[in-house]
This record gives structure tokens, sequence and C-alpha cells, in this order.
DNA sequence: TATGAATGAGCGTTCATTCAT
DNA sequence: GATGAATGAACGCTCATTCAT
């Protein structure tokens, strides 16, 4: 307590940078578990081991640290999804472990989900954030991919790739967040069914031998 | 859709049933609008035109009153998505009208849909509501067109049905709730990519002649 | 229900003055346990099987039911206490009959007391109620008795018979009271403590020099 | 005696252990006048010039800030009355200085009382507070007194002091609470009834042969 | 700068009373 | 006259925010 030495950190036990981080940690549990309505700053800075001023200090009140805990997931989530995604020759494999990342990435991350889903649905700035993060950014992933195999002659040319990636787009969301987080399903099976609805898909796009319908 | 298309209760006239309508009718405006927790008795009862302590009296409270809401919405959903989903020898087309008519039910219901998913991610018995309501019930509807289709020979003996319309069931939440209500894409375009990915799936779904992967 | 004969009884299940009593009898109960402030109308209307709104009617509201209480019990006690009161030439049976009768009548009608004894220390109109019935009116009985027999030369004429008197009716007031309702003291062991109090009394006041009993 | 005796404090200040006190002040006051349940948290709060969402703050809720008053006065109570009754020779004496002192203590805490005797009668906590402070802990004081007097032989070897106590509070407590603060008795008069009534007690419980006084 | 005490607006709820039926 | 549905004022309490320390 008092042997630290720097004169900079007197008090607490953190500097500003870690405080803040602090804060964000506890308050996407909080939110996460709550709401971030029935959340109160109380609870987030007595998990923070900080006081409740900071929070207006740091973020400049309640929904600014939700901004902040946006924003501090925005990074992490696009090189995440992009480290997770090589690119490879077959197709259905791409995809596949696309779709895996992300059903992971919603586990791991369904205290973060839960506060901007469930507050984006009422509140249109978190709601264009999560449009932009959690569809947009996932769907551009999906149709550079496929684009890149009707190029290379493996998707047949009517295809529409928009339509398609926004569908792969949709069902992964809908499987990592509702089915999983949301419904408690087991995840094993929900594994399964990604798998199987995008073997499907990919088989449904497939340049092959079938009269168009 | 909005709440006040019936004529206005007069105040202090005796009408119980029509009370509770005006009640259910103004909170799923009210909910719909601000989230369960920043909407308030108050707002919604003035909405209403009926006076604040009825709620109590009726619904014993804010939160029972959400839960008339789910339940004055489960029937209406239930039939509502039969009668939309006739028998046709036609794969596709069956699929796709009860995708359509997903597509506009979720957007006649955006208030409805809006606090119920957004209280669902947070609160498990709205979850569970929602999860049998918006998810199991749909579908449990695709699963039976699906088998009744694959025994009719038009469906690969090897399709995991039940993983295919898991998945179905997912996209057409996802596209109808999030890509029509939360982001506020064009229902054109919506519609457009919920047509292509039918297209898609049952193309890949369907009995042809193709080599398994 | 419908075998009654009496037009005028077609609706409910007793004419006015039963229900009046019925509303006492409920309300003195109600009160009793709750208190007043924390008894509702709509118990007490329901324990009387009758409507909340008749309340209005026959009492005048909440308060005049508590007051109608207050004046339902006055003539009872006014009576009871002097039947329980016979003159005898032992002055110590005398006494000691009306404090047992003064106990008993204390527990059988704890409810009323609870509510009028609370209550009457916070509103003075009830205040004065109490001060008339459950002090005045006794302090009176025990005063003339101690007249009369120092009249008969069996009190030391120094007694100051107002100040006894007042000191008989406050023990026997908290005993009965305090200690049995309130203190949930043992009924015996108050009866007990009364009696010796009372025969210490007498031979407090008793004339000149007395053997010991 | 009332409630704004200390100077008010000023606002946004920062005194915690000033404003309890200025609360406990306050709500003595306001809960003596109106009763528990018709003060109002807003118009202690009001009183004591601080805000109301304190209460729940320092004391949790309206019943919280009512047992801190009980508590509040329980060691006053207790040290006040031992050093009341210093011992002496003269037993009435001794004992008519208890009973001036409650009278006293009566009169200066009535606010106290008058909401700790109405809520206890209702309330089976604050009954037990009132039934330790105010019975038990007097009665104690009166037995050990009259017992040290009966082994130094000045009262009769068969007089019950148990019984004795319990009737001497009994006056006491009725004379000082019920005569003087709730029937607004002159206190001149109440206390010489009490005093009269201690010399007849005295009388009554001496020992042996005795002649007048 | 960090703390946590203090604020006050506004919440859901209660309930005696009123009044349409 | 009796009913119970409807009212509305007022309650205790919560909590993001402010600010003295």
């Amino acid at each position: 307590m008092t042997a630290s030495d720097s004169p900079a950190i007197e008090r607490g036990k953190h500097d500003k940078q870690q405080r803040r981080q602090a804060f964000i940690d506890a308050a996407t549990h909080v939110f996460g578990e709550k709401g971030y309505e029935c959340a109160t700053t109380r609870e987030i800075a007595e998990l923070a081991s900080c006081s409740e001023g900071l929070i207006h200090r740091y973020f400049g009140g309640k929904r600014g640290l939700l901004l902040a805990i946006l924003e501090s997931k925005k990074q992490a989530a696009r090189e995440g999804i992009s480290a997770a995604a090589p690119e490879r020759d077959d197709l259905l494999e791409e995809i596949e472990r696309v779709m895996a990342w992300s059903l992971d990435y919603a586990w791991e991350n369904r205290d973060f989900l839960r506060v901007s889903v469930a507050q984006g649905i009422v509140d249109p700035e978190i709601g264009r954030f999560i449009g932009a993060v959690l569809n947009k950014q996932r769907v551009a992933i999906f149709r550079e991919k496929l684009l890149r195999h009707q190029r290379a002659g493996r998707i047949d040319q009517d295809v529409d790739i928009d339509a398609v990636a926004e569908g792969i787009a949709g069902v992964t969301f809908s499987a990592g967040f509702f089915l999983q987080v949301v419904f408690a399903r087991d995840r094993e099976e929900v594994r399964r069914i990604v798998s199987e609805v995008a073997k499907i898909i990919v088989r449904g796009i497939a340049c092959g031998v079938h009269g168009r319908q």
C-alpha cells in the first residue's frame, strides 16, 4: 500500500490507465448481467474498486462508460476476425473457420454482446455501432471471401454474393448470440448446426451441374 | 401500429376489457420506443388515457404489464404463422412464404419485438418466452415442412433437417428483426436477401446429381 | 342465496345493521392487527364480505369507521365494569374484582385496545376518548368505592382518595394492556401481580394501627 | 426538545455525524407529532435540512430511522435512571426520586415515547424494545431497591417484591406517559398523585405494626 | 486528483375516496 | 342502495450526477 515509491500513484492501487480498464471490465460484467439500465454505477465502481465519481470524470457518465466499452471492443473484434480468416482454396473450410471463430467470440464476449445488442435495439447510436461492428464488418469478410472464390470460378456466377454474405452473417449471429448465449443451447449442438448450414450453403452456391430453378 | 388506434376511453367510465387492451397497446408502443426500463408507467397510462394505478390493479405492476403483452402475442403469433404456411409441392415456394410472412410479422410487430428481444436478453423469464415463441415455434414449422419434403424424396437423405430448420429460422429472424427493424435496412432489399438465401439453401439440400463432400 | 323471501335483502347476505356490525368487527380485527394506518379499507371490506365503498357511505370513511368502533365500545365498557363491581364490605375484595375484570376486559378486547390506545397517543380526538372511557371512567369507579369505604371508616381520613384511585387505575391499565397484551406476559403472572399490588395498597390505606394479614 | 436546536447544517456540506443526529432529532419530533406512519420522510428531511435520500443511505429507510432513534435513546435512558437513583436509608425517598425522574423523563422525551409506545403496540420488534427499556429496566431498578430494603429489615418478609416492583413501574409509566403526555394532565397534579401512591405503597409494604404518618 | 457524501428528480406503487353502473 | 372500477395524490425509495473535501 504505502510501499509504492512512485509519487504519481500514491492513492488507489492503479494508475489512470489501469483504472479505466478496471471500470471497463467491471462495467462489461455488470451491464452484461443486469442490463444497462439495471446496472448501477455504484456496483460497477465497487467491482472496479474505484470511486463512483471517477466514472463521470473518466467517461462523462454511465452512458459514456458504455460507449467506452463499445469502442474498446471495436479494434479487438476487427483484428480477431481477420486473424481467424486466412485465405484457403477450400471455400467451405474458410467459411466454417470464420463461423466457428464467431461462435467462440460470441461466447467469450457474451457479457459485452448482451449489453450492446440489448441496448442497440433501443438506442440508435448503440444500434449503429452493432450494425457496423457486429453486422457490416462480418458481412464484408464473408463477401470478400465469396467474391474471391467466385472469381476463382468456384461459385456460380449467378449467385448474389451480397445476399449470401448477409445470410451467412445472419445465421452466424443468430447461432452465436441467440442460440448459445440467450437460449443457452448446448455449444456443441450449435457448432453442428452452423457447420451443417455452412455445408448446405456452400453446396447451394457451388458451381455445378444443376439446372437453374 | 400506433397505440391509439382505438377511440380513447372516456375518463371515469367503467370498461375493464377495453382499458386492459388500451394499456397493452400503449405499453407495447412505449416499451418498444424507450425500452422496458426507460418507459414509465406514467407515460403508458397517459397514452392509454387511464390512471396509472390501474396498471397495478390489472397487471400487478409494470412487469406484469410486460408479461401480459407477451401473453397476448403468443396466440396471435402461433396462428399467424400456421395460416401463412400452407403445404405446397414446391419446397422453395413453401419456405419463402413463411420467411416472407415472418418479415412482415417482424415489421408489423416491431415495437413488441424490440421490448421482448431486448428484455429477453437480460431477463431469463422473458428470454424463455422469446425462445419458445420466436425461435422453437418457427424452427418447428420449418422442420416439419422439410421433413415432409424429405420423405417425398425432394431433399437429400443425408441432410440434417434439424440443423437446416434452425439455420433457416436464424436467417429469417436475423433479417426480419435486425436488418429490418434494428438496422433500418430497406425492406425490399431485405426481402431480396431472404429470398436469395432461401433459393441457395433449397438448392443446397435438393436431391441432386452431386457428389458428397 | 336466492332463497331469501325478504325483498329488502336481495343482494348481499345482511341488512344494513348487520353490515354495519360486520364492518365494525372486521375493522376492529384488522386495525388491531396491523394498526390503523397500515390496515386497508380493502382488507376490512373483504373480511366483512362487503364492498369497500360502503365504508364511506356508512361511516364517512376510514376514520369514521374507527370512531364507530370507539362509540360501539363505550356503552359496553361502562356497563361491563359496573356489573363487575358490586358493593362489598371488604374493600380488598371489591377492588380486586374490578381489577380482575379489567384484566379480562383488556384481554378480550385486545384488538380494540391496540388501535384505540396506539391511535389515541397520536390523535387528540381518539386520545380524549380513551382518556374518558379507559381512564376517567375507571378512576371514577375506584374513587367511588374508596370514598364509600372511607366514609365507613375503613380507610384512613388522611388518604388522598383521588390519587389512590388514579394509582389503582394506572396499575390496572398498565398490567391489563401492556403486560398482558403488548408484552405478552403470562396472564396468570399478571393476575398475581395485580392481586399483590391490590393487597399492598389496601393495607397502605387501611385505618390506623393494623396487624399483619 | 424541539428538533432544531442545533444550527441547521449547510446544504451540500459534508458532515455525516452531525447530519445523522439532525435526522434523529427531526424524526423524533415528526414521528412524535404525526405518528410513524403519517410522518413522511420528506418532512423529516426538510426539518433536518438534509436531502431525503440520505435517510436511506444512513439508516436503510424510514424504519431504520425509527430503529436508530430507539437505539440512541437506549443508553441515555439506562444511564439517566441509574444516576437518578442513589441509594438511601429512606425507602420512600429513594422510590419517589426514581418516580419523579421518570415523570420528568417522560415529559422531556414525550416525542420519543409517543412513537415508540404507539408503534410498539403494533410492531413486535418495537414492542420488545419498549418492553426492555421502558419496562424491564425500570422494574429491575425498583426490584433491586426493594430487595435491599427488605434485606435491611425495612420491608415485610412476606411481600412479593417482584409484584410490587412491577406495580410501581406500572403506576409510574401510566402517570408519566399517559396522564402527563397523552391526557395532558397538569404536571403538578400528576406529581402529587405519584407521590401519594408512593407513600401508600411504602406504608403497605413496611414492616410490622406501625403508626400512621 | 480521487473520494465518497450529498443531492434531487423521478420512479413504481399504494390506497382512501369517488362515482358510473 | 350496493357495487367495484377508476381516480390521483402522495408515499418510500433509487441512483446518476455533483461537489466539498
